[in-house]
DNA sequence: ATGAAAGCGCTAACAA
DNA sequence: TTGTTAGCGCTTTCAT
């Protein structure tokens, strides 16, 4: 209780009158170790408040019960989520979160995966900027790869693919044939699947697209991006993720343009609150809990390519062309 | 590089044609170690890519080089962003951060301060739900608490009271007599003191305060308690904090109730899209990065409150009373 | 200024 | 089934 002393495994060896070794199986190989003698350290153990010091055990059996999460801006709410089901996942098996947000820096992701890489068991590494060209610091520590397939290691791919294309579908049967694209980081995966979606299918239903404004993909930027949108053609707008498309919204709602009666607006990811928006966002949903849950999962399992799929939502951001 | 057998500092010893021991001081000491043998460490070192293991150092030290931070929930912005300000400060005293997100179980506070007591240099504790009241679990490892004063630990206060009650004062000049707060978590310390300068200031200015439904601070709760708030006479509301405040904000404009027109709305601290809403929100904005960043700095400190001043914003969705 | 030796707390052979 | 022994990789006295 009180207690503030370390309390030792030779401590609870010594009051349950036997061995530490005995301890040490009662607790990691309970089978090992008759009944009664695995209730009395139990007993002890419950008494003493024992907790076996992880370093140590880490010492001698090479696992540190850590898994190191690189993130590259946690204040992005769907790498939030991920991180948050990742935790989840972690909790069940075990296992602490070791948090990395890198920020602006994207050599950051080198530097803790240098670093780290001997005191984690595992990597789970959302959406890396440099990292998945310099596979080489990871040395023999597993890594599993969100939102980038790497050649050789374990990835779980959101595919938003066959729901952005259903979004252009979708478009298309109201009536719109100019399409703006807002897309996202040069770095990420996910944006060039997204943006390549998008070509892809505008060209196989007809529509023109008009590519605007890189940026980070926050609402800022959306909101930023509404001056390149309006001046093109475009009666509706793909945007990367869910973030950019509120912000467009919001301002385009400043420039008193109606969503989605002169413009429809489309999220390329999901965010609770896009459902609670005026008007609520059309948008892709991924499936972030199961993507944060299987990283954490798989782990220890096979380095090969999972693929959850996204699916379209439609909301109130979308509308049939006027006029 | 390529290498994937762990380098241990026997390796670089024998490379270097010294001593275990001298690599080490060489590392930790270098003023104890000869320059020459120094450089030629180091060379090694860099060579080799050694990378000291942390779980065998900090067995013979006794610090392990992790912080803690505990958190209840990494979804909302607000905590994200204090966890992100705590790691970039973590990353420059060279500690890593242990996350967890404990969500729904405000139990899970305690498991995880009894597990980890000892396998991290210190907690960070963002607005802890039980913890406060079961120290006993931390043990020697000492604490800091944000937003929340405990005797006999540090913390680290984010004080509203000033800043509320400049917003209420300004809501008094825009001649509203009556008010709405919609209240944040019973357990939270933040809320408490916010619903507490609501009161205060409202007395002494003359306005009539109804307090409305309490739910957990998120966008969906401030949406839900529109009906609550339309329900009592107030032509303004505040509420605990941003993320209520905009989902007040689409509540009302979903019931075609103008903001600021018809009610005013104000945030009890501030996130980066309130500025960018239709109205942008007025709002307290609240000293998150100095706050994460003093958390983990002031680990070591001494054991007493810090207390930070958050500042009123005024912006688009407070208005004159109409009528 | 450097080496030798001990030991942090734990687990995994190996014996008994 | 349990105890004995050794050692994980590192830092730190204590000698030299």
């Amino acid at each position: 209780m009180g207690r503030t002393e370390r309390v030792t495994i030779e401590d609870v060896a010594a009051r349950a009158g036997v061995h530490a070794a005995t301890v040490s199986r009662a607790l990691n190989h309970p089978e090992q170790v008759a009944a009664a003698t695995r209730e009395r350290v139990e007993a002890v153990v419950a008494e003493l408040d024992f907790v076996p010091n992880r370093a140590a055990r880490g010492l001698i059996t090479g696992r540190t019960g850590n898994v190191a999460v690189i993130v590259p801006d946690l204040t992005n709410p769907h790498f939030a989520a991920l991180v948050q089901a990742a935790g989840r996942a972690a909790r069940g098996a075990e296992l602490q979160l070791l948090l990395v947000d890198t920020g602006e820096y994207a050599d950051e992701e080198i530097r803790a995966a240098r670093t780290l890489s001997h005191e984690v068991d595992g990597f789970v590494i959302l959406s890396p900027r440099r990292l998945h060209r310099e596979l080489a610091v990871l040395g023999a520590t597993p890594a599993v790869f969100v939102n980038r397939p790497v050649k050789g290691h374990a990835s779980i791919i959101m595919r938003t693919a066959p729901a952005v294309e259903e979004a252009v579908r979708h478009l298309a049967a109201l009536g719109h044939t100019h399409v703006a694209y807002v897309g996202g980081p040069k770095a990420s995966w996910a944006a060039t699947e997204r943006r390549d979606a998008v070509r892809r299918s505008s060209a196989a239903t007809g529509l023109s697209v008009h590519e605007v404004a890189v940026g980070p993909p926050t609402f800022e930027a959306g909101a930023d991006a509404v001056d390149a949108v309006v001046a093109t053609p475009a009666t509706a707008v793909v945007a990367f993720n869910a973030q950019m498309a509120l912000g467009l919204i919001a301002g385009l709602s400043r420039r008193d343009i109606s969503v989605p009666d002169e413009i429809s607006v489309i999220g390329g990811d999901d965010v609770p609150m896009a459902l609670m928006t005026a008007p609520p966002l059309t948008a892709i949903s991924l499936p972030t809990d199961e993507a944060g849950t299987a990283a954490v999962t798989r782990l220890g399992g096979p380095g090969d390519r999972l693929e959850l799929e996204a699916t379209f939502v439609e909301r109130g951001s979308t509308a049939p062309v006027s006029r």
